[in-house]
DNA sequence: AATAACCGGGGACGGTCTCCCCGTTTAGCC
DNA sequence: GGCTAAACGGGGAGACCGTCCCCGGTTATT
């Protein structure tokens, strides 16, 4: 690839300014499409939601993994960035806990949910790099609660992101989102579980977030 | 019912006994693969999980709904009798409700997730029935422990059968239960919460369970 | 205003689920 | 222990749906 007097980074000639924007409505349709009617709907369903044609949906992502990918790391990145705000906005650990967990329902963490599927490549570069930063500010966030004694011990980063994720979903074959007025007051109630001091002792290990990954 | 020499109610001449095995089995395999692969596995599967041909479910249940509603009505009364038995082995309401929680998801409780679903007769007799006796027995066991003071007042029989559903439900499009080594420890973290004194204010309102029904 | 990339709808291909049909097996009864 | 009829299981036709490509029209860039 011999040198352009373009400031093209590489053979990208330039991307039109419409096209990146749909780009970005595909994702934001694809992520809504998928927590509320799982990993496999149909691809002109997410097209129809974005408000372009199909065609531009197989135009950018190559192939449906394409796309599940980028939605996952896109739902990642959010969820880091509610994490940093959430330590950055209180020096309560614990408040800074519920604002995290609030935020990421909100961001529609229970997306990241098809990652655990059967085809899908676990050890893709972006996919693992976003997984490290999720796992290392919510321990930081845990850790810190734990510490100052306000959130129980018995519990790891993996209990939870599943109940945070579980609880977050439409509750089944559902097309509305009026679980959304019942999913913080739930939320609340299992935030209200892990405080400290416990008030039972709980059956099993802590569970870890690599526990999610294996079959 | 009028007399007979034989123990034959109606116009049935006698259900084989292999038959009925059969469909026992049917309802079994549905209801797990229901829960774990959603409402719309395909009724051949389900058969081959049964150890039956596919002809046998076909023969069984006119329809596709049929064999849903059976399913849903048999969770039911399954959790029914989870109930009775929570409430009379224990003088303690709040173990009761413990005790309920944890036999509810052992029994699959999350596979009426699919009554919800779109196409399906919320009002059809049996449904009504077993509806209405879960919503009972429920809140005969969370009235007694809100009476203790055991149980914070602000909860609703909606807000415990759809945490303990969305709880006790495999992770995402996995095929495997491995969830329900970690379904115990959450559903305990969340029963830890509804405990009293409130530990916090929960927004929004209690959930009652006809709020689930309609769309 | 010119140009080239991008967009959107329509349609063919391929796969899958549903459902029926028929030869065989098995339970129930004498 | 043999008979009868109901039930069973496998295979296949029909239909539906998701995926993907192609082409005329549109819009952003110079």
């Amino acid at each position: 690839m011999p040198a352009m007097t373009a400031p093209a980074p590489r053979k990208a000639p330039r991307p039109r300014a419409d096209a990146l924007r749909n780009r970005e409505r595909i994702v934001t349709a694809a992520r809504e499409m998928f927590v509320e009617h799982g990993p496999d709907v149909p691809l002109d369903e997410i097209a129809r939601r974005a408000g372009v044609g199909n065609a531009t949906v197989y135009r950018n992502f190559p192939d449906r993994d394409a796309l599940v990918r980028e939605v996952v790391c896109s739902v990642m990145d959010r969820t880091v960035e509610a994490a940093e705000l959430a330590l950055a906005e209180t020096g309560d650990a614990f408040a800074a806990l519920e604002r995290f967990v609030h935020a990421a329902a909100d961001e529609r963490i229970s997306a990241l949910c098809p990652m655990v599927s059967s085809t899908f490549d676990q050890n893709h570069p972006d996919l693992v790099a976003s997984r490290e930063s999720v796992e290392r500010l919510v321990e930081e966030i845990m850790g810190r609660a734990k510490a100052a004694g306000q959130l129980r011990p018995d519990v790891g980063v993996g209990d939870l992101l599943i109940v945070v994720s579980q609880l977050s979903r439409p509750p089944a074959g559902t097309d509305c989102m009026r679980g959304d007025r019942f999913v913080h007051r739930h939320l609340q109630l299992f935030l209200d579980g892990l405080r400290a001091p416990a008030r039972s002792v709980l059956p099993g290990e802590a569970v870890d977030i690599r526990e999610l990954l294996d079959s």
